[in-house]
DNA sequence: GTTGTGATACGTACCGTTCAGTTACATTTC
DNA sequence: GAAATGTAACTGAACGGTACGTATCACAAC
């Protein structure tokens, strides 16, 4: 349970005294995971780009599965920090907070470095039911649907969950077209649908 | 050019004589890089259950990636020619042309043995630009992307293009979804969330 | 103030396995 | 007698993973 605790590499002060071999190979790994697919990346590689050794990785996490479990979590957690915090700054009423929620996705989508949400490349690259990362991925991904369920059920349209999930396949599908298509295929798109559907569930 | 002809495996008769090497290799590869993900499959797995074995592999395809960008081409022709039929049945109008369309989506991802959309998996699996499988993807994608233009420009509403734009987003949202939440979570929304998006477009 | 000593952190070098791909040759099938 | 396939071994690289040696630092003892 304390293995966790290095990766924050909280050095407290000093003049950037290297960070310790745990922390690079987190962030290395959650780097390459994402770029260039998590079964494409060996451990070799990720300690390579790190600078450090293999033994350090296997000090640090149980396996590769486990690092990519870990780098995962980070990723939803990191992602749902994100949402909530979007749509706090929203304020209290319930469209504007649905319509930041969008916004956030939007402005993520067009991000240079982005390549689809983690998650959901994670989930297509372990069908295998029970492999760890699919777990934290099942989680988030239903964590998601929780938030966006809340936030139309706190609008006054016919059938909120009809509209979160439709939402929700517009996200989806965003993330999704961007790795064929770009930024600027169906992508663009993405908000005005976003806002046509919530719209046709509000005007009753 | 020829290696090709092998793949239809036509025996023309007798009482299944046992289909040719390269055809079993094929079909027994479309399996597995469908069901379990392509990085995830190797080459002794597919000779191993093809009941064949890897000099009759390298004798019909060049290397493994010659075999997925084979394989993904046979979706791709498959995929295709299922739409084009799905919307010639659906008579000359425009509206039920593509009706049909999300019509069949809609059956295809209900079916058992549904995990996603080779096309788009395979682009999650393989982000390096340039890669054998990568092509097909996209010639692929551009093509469904062009049908579906091609049947909301049939119709009169505003923006067909962003309503193509829209539907793709369902569509590639639902095959998305549906792998981290089977065909029970968001994509049981498809279909009507299609159809809402069809509607907010129709009624100008 | 130098010199043990133990714990932490890390690297060197290697393990066995699996990967994609190949070879030479024997066997089946038509 | 070709053409297609199987047998059995192999290559070299990459894979995930590990036994073991070494550097570093804190804290003590002398």
């Amino acid at each position: 349970m304390r293995k966790l605790d290095i990766l924050t590499g909280s050095d407290s002060g000093c003049s950037e005294p290297r960070k310790k071999a745990a922390t690079r190979i987190f962030e290395t790994a959650r780097d390459l995971f994402y770029r260039r697919g998590i079964r494409a990346v060996g451990v070799d590689e990720i300690v390579c780009q790190a600078g450090v050794t293999k033994p350090s990785l296997y000090r640090s996490f149980d396996s590769k599965d486990d690092l990519v479990a870990k780098c995962l979590e980070s990723f939803a957690a990191e992602g749902m920090a994100e949402i909530d915090a979007r749509i706090e700054a929203a304020g209290p009423e319930p469209l504007p907070r649905l319509k930041a929620l969008i916004a956030h996705y939007a402005e993520e989508m067009a991000n240079p470095g982005f390549r689809g949400c983690p998650m959901s490349n994670a989930a297509v690259e372990f069908p295998e039911e029970g492999h760890p990362g699919r777990l934290v991925v099942e989680s988030c991904k239903t964590a998601v649907r929780e938030r966006v369920v809340g936030l139309t059920r706190a609008l006054s349209v016919d059938d909120p969950e009809a509209l979160a999930d439709g939402l929700i396949l517009l996200i989806e599908g965003a993330f999704s077209a961007h790795h064929v298509f770009g930024s600027q295929g169906p992508a663009s798109a993405f908000s005005r649908a976003a806002e046509r559907l919530i719209s046709s569930h509000l005007k009753v």
